[in-house]
DNA sequence: CCGAAATTTCAGAATTTACTGAAATGTCGG
DNA sequence: CCGACATTTCAGTAAATTCTGAAATTTCGG
């Protein structure tokens, strides 16, 4: 491996991240090399940097190419094909977790869906169910608020995140502005305990 | 394998999701059946249910311990121990993040920290320690916003993330509201581009 | 279309991770 | 302190994943 020590440093790091993430060693280190880069990187840089097999960069990158987390370009009179991260690291986050979202949890609710349609054959299957259903439910309000504050154009997201919870104190005035006066409770809570 | 089809349905799945997660397969099936059941189960149950070896139940149940994400109990007149998962799914959430915070976003946070202290050594290195800040700025607001959160009960989290972006409108009403008149920032368009 | 350059594919080797059975250790009632 | 039961450890094996080099394929200028 051929890097500055502090580029080498990160780059390691994020190759035993990547095992954690089910991502592999290579895959990670490829990622974090281009991550830091100011310029885009062709195929046989990365090998000379991280000292792996052509073949090995070749699969890494494609594998990096099906989650969109790198975009290819190219250089005038220059065949060879280049390859970048997103400048704007708000993008790279967007992009893993749509990502990361539509490989676990959307086939995750299809099943839930398909499980819930079925007749439970007995006590414990209907126990089951109803355990499948809560998480179903949380699912659903998680990747709720996701399509939701995903539209939010990076300012406003970094606004919102920056109040965290001071939004309940908000929340609260606005309750104490605008009382509703015939519901007591808020229509969510009722559902709840279903 | 000895399960309703129901439960084998979801039991499998989490195996196969768990590899995705860096978590191993047995381990990700223990953990959907003590999901799904409504009684705590011993080691032994989980033997018959899986139709894995003994020694591999005892090493899945001590990994999901470490994650704190089973509750060890005991029945009077019995030796044996028994697991079961939180009835309250939130708290498997509010575990599960915690954990993983601990184990990927803090290391990474102390080794950004340490290489961000460093002089750097070439105008590389001065780009990369400058990506290596922003991704350590990101993680902090992240980490901020989920340390306040955190400390919502469920049912004011639930609240806030059953509004999503709609707490932007609430937002907008409030700087209506109270605009502080001598400050430059306080209108959020301003930064925006740049 | 030819040939050089670039990339991809793929079978096998290397490495890592998961799993098992057997043995060791721990625990508790009597 | 014994003995039955329960759990853990661990070395060896099985299985899965990662990685490589060689060959095949694609791309493109001339």
């Amino acid at each position: 491996m051929n890097l500055p020590p502090l580029v080498q440093t990160f780059v390691l790091h994020f190759g035993e991240m990547g095992s954690r993430w089910g991502i592999n060693r290579t895959v990670g280190q490829i990622y974090a090399l281009l991550y830091l880069s100011k310029e885009p990187l062709n195929a046989e840089d990365i090998v000379e940097r991280l000292g792996v097999s052509r073949s090995n960069v070749s699969m890494g990158l494609k594998e990096l190419q099906a989650w969109n987390l790198v975009r290819l370009q190219h250089r005038p009179g220059d065949r060879r094909d280049y390859f970048a991260t997103p400048d704007d690291i708000w993008q790279i986050v967007r992009t893993l977790v749509e990502e990361r979202k539509k490989r676990e949890i959307d086939p995750t609710m299809t099943l839930l869906r398909e499980v819930l349609m079925q007749e439970p054959a007995s006590a414990e299957e209907r126990h089951a169910q109803e355990r499948m259903r809560e998480m179903h439910d949380l699912f659903e309000l998680l990747t709720g608020w996701y399509a939701d504050v995903q539209r939010l154009d990076t300012e406003r997201l970094v606004q919102l995140l920056t109040l965290g919870s001071k939004v309940q104190k908000i929340l609260e005035m606005k309750d104490r502005l605008f009382v509703v006066p015939g519901s007591k409770k808020s229509r969510r809570d009722d559902a709840k305990d279903k």
